[in-house]
DNA sequence: AGCACGCCGACT
DNA sequence: GTCGGCGTGCTC
């Protein structure tokens, strides 16, 4: 007879916010294949609860007579990899949320919830069929399997007339005759691709790749050079890389995957979501094959397709937004960051980690190499540098033909003084566009604000229409013939009368993108002018698809707001307008001017891209400030200097850390009671070196009916700050009506 | 976070 | 009589 053997205990750690790791008795049949990673549900409380093991043990850490046992497990192939396990632990660490929180944001709802998927894989000819005819014949003797397998798809793909090339695996002439390792091998080749239906309805609009054989300017060349050292050396290694506008930044990230991807490491991609576009996949994909691309707008089968495609080592490449920080990878070899300045990359509900800050600890763990791009990096990146925690790579000249934009500055004060009324379009501007069209070229316009009027005020009591729920001023969309609320989407037809007063005498005022539109059509009534924001782009291709018509020609200008910014590369647009360029500048967030100098930086930017010469517009009241001054004068350097001067003064970040304590409720008096409270027992213990602002009530107090306050804390550095936090023993979360929320290092101060 | 237990007001 | 309001306490 075998001893009984020892009895075996698990770690687990539980989706709430309970910070401690709670133990658990594995069964016999499963101690011999429970690992950290592995999902269990446990007896929890009352109740039935997921969690993760953590750690195993043959010793019980508390009394035995308390420990309950592991009820089940999830597949082997599904466990989540040891360096996830470790970096949610930082995020819970960091971010002051439990472990549980930080590891249930890793997992995709697909995941978690087991649906045990059926997923139908499909393959897609990538080359025209001739081609692929000639290659077949080539292969015939040397790869039999490969040339068959092809033959194969063809002769299918000619009977199907199989839009897009595309075939699913199960089909009656497919399902088992294809050889799975011939797919992969003619996938590595680059002639089919590999893919879940599940995931992505391959609807994406096809970007034929220009592709001249690229030869890198020296400085490209250099920065190439230094990070695939660092590649070789397979050791932990963070850079920034600082490139302006069309520098080819992407090209060093391709090159770099490329060599990542060829020593049989895995590579993760992140961009800011607005940039996750089927041309920017199609780019990645062309170039490097087959990948998995983690989009926000994945069903939650077709995430977790996603992620058991690179759980399982059959792409070992992730491109995604934020939440794609946690693409299961392992032998990570590359982490990108691209446009690591994007305030997307911050997640505004628990945890809130920030991407490109956890990448940098992801890839420390991973000994992988960082790197964080971007043509205005943000002044915590620059600062790192400085620190020497980042190394610098620098792009100073634009690659290609292309050369930086000749750029105008428009004082709109002094035209609207000249032309004694106040107008969108200065003279200047409009004479540019009038030649602009007629050469044929495109132009673009950008307006960071949306509907027709911005504001509706009573004539006669001067009442502004603001949200019932939220405090702020209610956009007039006339198309809609609504009235919203940009906060909480509220939307109302547009009244004939003044609620407060009665009077008929409504003023519409402020100008939004759909006004600018109307205006377009009345100064250049042959134009065809193409309007991109949140309202006209309402589904899911409705972006790609428009995108796609303009740079076919289909019309002259580009109208938008935020989305127009950044990454578009039109070879034909020679003018970019920006309205008015500082109309953030206002708001009163420590980071304002940071945010106008990035969005003005990248809409200049998207001027001249090829061989004509751009011209860029810029359109502001406060043309000498140095958020519009520095990015119309391309000097980054400047902008710096100046506005590291004042942060440095308020000990704003990056000098120093900030948390921020947000409390809300339906009721004002115990929202600002609370907020007190928190203050005093703050100032009670906090020590000499840090400071508190507020309590204040927020910028926008009042949000979906819910009143907003706000502390904030500056501390010299986050170790400390995390251990006196904890000290005060704040309860966070939701009581008696009020919730409590802390932000460490929070993006918005909205 | 859930969920059960528990101790007080207004309904068939 | 009891249905249900949400304060309080606990979770291996």
């Amino acid at each position: 007879m075998p001893a009984a053997s020892p009895s075996l205990y698990a770690g687990v750690v539980v989706d709430t916010p309970l910070t401690r790791v709670f133990h658990y008795r594995v069964p016999e049949e499963l101690s011999s294949r429970l690992a950290p990673g592995d999902r269990v549900q446990v007896p929890f409380a009352h109740r039935r609860v997921h969690g993760v093991v953590v750690s195993l043990t043959p010793e019980p850490p508390i009394d035995p007579a308390k420990i309950k046992p592991i009820l089940s497990a999830s597949p082997e192939a599904e466990r989540i990899p040891p360096d996830i396990l470790e970096l949610t632990r930082w995020i819970g660490n960091y971010y002051r949320c439990s472990w549980g929180t930080a590891l249930a944001a890793a997992t995709p709802a697909g995941i978690k919830h087991d649906k045990h998927l059926v997923r139908r894989r499909h393959v897609r000819l990538l080359i025209d069929p001739g081609e692929a005819e000639e290659q077949a014949g080539k292969l015939a003797s040397r790869a039999p399997q490969q040339a068959a397998t092809l033959r194969t798809l063809l002769a299918v793909l000619s009977e199907e007339e199989a839009p897009g090339g595309l075939l699913h695996l199960d089909h009656p002439r497919l399902d088992g005759v294809v050889n799975p390792a011939a797919l992969r091998a003619l996938s590595a080749r680059g002639w089919l691709a590999l893919g879940d239906t599940e995931g992505l309805p391959p609807a994406e609009t096809s970007f034929p790749e220009v592709e001249k054989t690229i030869t890198l300017n020296p400085e490209q060349a250099a920065a190439l050079e230094r990070l695939l050292s660092a590649l070789d050396q397979g050791v932990f290694a963070p850079f920034l890389l600082h490139g302006v506008t069309g520098s080819g930044k992407t090209e060093i990230y391709l090159r770099l995957i490329s060599r990542a991807l060829a020593q049989g490491k895995s590579a993760l991609v992140l961009v800011p979501e607005i940039s996750l576009t089927p041309q920017t996949v199609s780019r990645f994909r062309n170039r490097l094959g087959d990948l998995a691309v983690l989009h926000s707008r994945l069903s939650d089968s077709g995430r977790a397709a996603e992620w058991r495609r690179l759980r399982s080592g059959e792409v070992r490449l992730a491109v995604g937004a934020r939440s794609a920080l946690f693409a299961p990878l392992e032998n990570l070899g590359i982490i990108v960051v691209d446009e690591e300045h994007e305030r997307s990359y911050k997640q505004e509900t628990a945890p809130r980690y920030h991407a490109r800050d956890t990448a940098l600890v992801r890839a420390r763990l991973a000994g992988a190499v960082a790197l964080l791009g971007s043509a205005t990096p943000s002044l915590e990146s620059w600062h790192n540098v400085k620190l020497g925690k980042l190394e610098l790579l620098s792009l100073t000249s634009r690659a290609g033909p292309a050369t930086p934009p000749r750029v105008e500055v428009i004082d709109l004060r002094q035209e609207w003084a000249d032309v004694k009324k106040p107008t969108l379009f200065s003279r200047d501007l409009e004479r540019h566009l009038g030649q602009c069209l007629e050469k044929h070229e495109q132009a673009i316009i950008f307006l960071n604000r949306r509907g027709f009027h911005t504001q509706i005020r009573c004539g006669s009591c001067g009442d502004v229409l603001f949200c019932a729920q939220c405090d702020i001023a209610m956009t007039h969309h006339r198309q809609a013939g609504k009235i919203r609320c940009g906060y909480c989407g509220e939307e109302k037809d547009v009244p004939e009368l003044c609620p407060a007063c009665g009077s008929p005498a409504l003023k519409f005022g402020g100008s939004g993108t759909e006004r600018v539109e109307d205006v377009l059509q009345r100064i250049f009534p042959r134009a065809r002018t193409l309007r991109m924001d949140s309202d006209t782009m309402t589904n899911r291709d409705s972006h790609s698809q428009a995108l796609a018509a303009f740079a076919g020609g289909a019309y002259d200008i580009l109208l938008g707001t935020q989305m127009i910014a950044k990454g578009l590369d039109f070879p034909n647009v020679t003018l970019v307008g920006v309205l008015m360029a500082d109309a953030a500048l206002g708001r009163s967030d420590f980071r304002a001017a940071e945010h106008t100098f990035q969005l003005v930086t990248q809409v200049i930017g998207r001027a001249g891209r090829a061989a004509k010469a751009g011209l860029a517009v810029v359109q502001a009241f406060q043309p000498g400030h140095p958020a519009i001054r520095f990015a119309v004068e391309h000097d980054y350097a400047a902008f710096v200097a100046a506005e590291t001067q004042d942060r440095a003064r308020h000990s704003y970040p990056p000098f120093g850390r900030l948390a921020r304590i947000i409390v809300s409720g339906r009721e004002r008096r115990q929202v600002e009671e609370r907020a007190k409270q928190l203050g005093q027992a703050a100032r009670k213990t906090m020590p000499g070196k840090y400071r508190l602002l507020g309590p204040a009530p927020c910028e926008v107090e009042r949000v979906e009916a819910n009143f907003r306050h706000h502390l904030l804390i500056f501390a010299p550095d986050n170790r400390a700050i995390a251990t006196w936090l904890d000290a005060m023993a704040i309860k966070y979360g939701e009581d008696g009506g009020i919730r409590v929320i802390l932000d460490i290092d929070p993006a918005s101060l909205q």
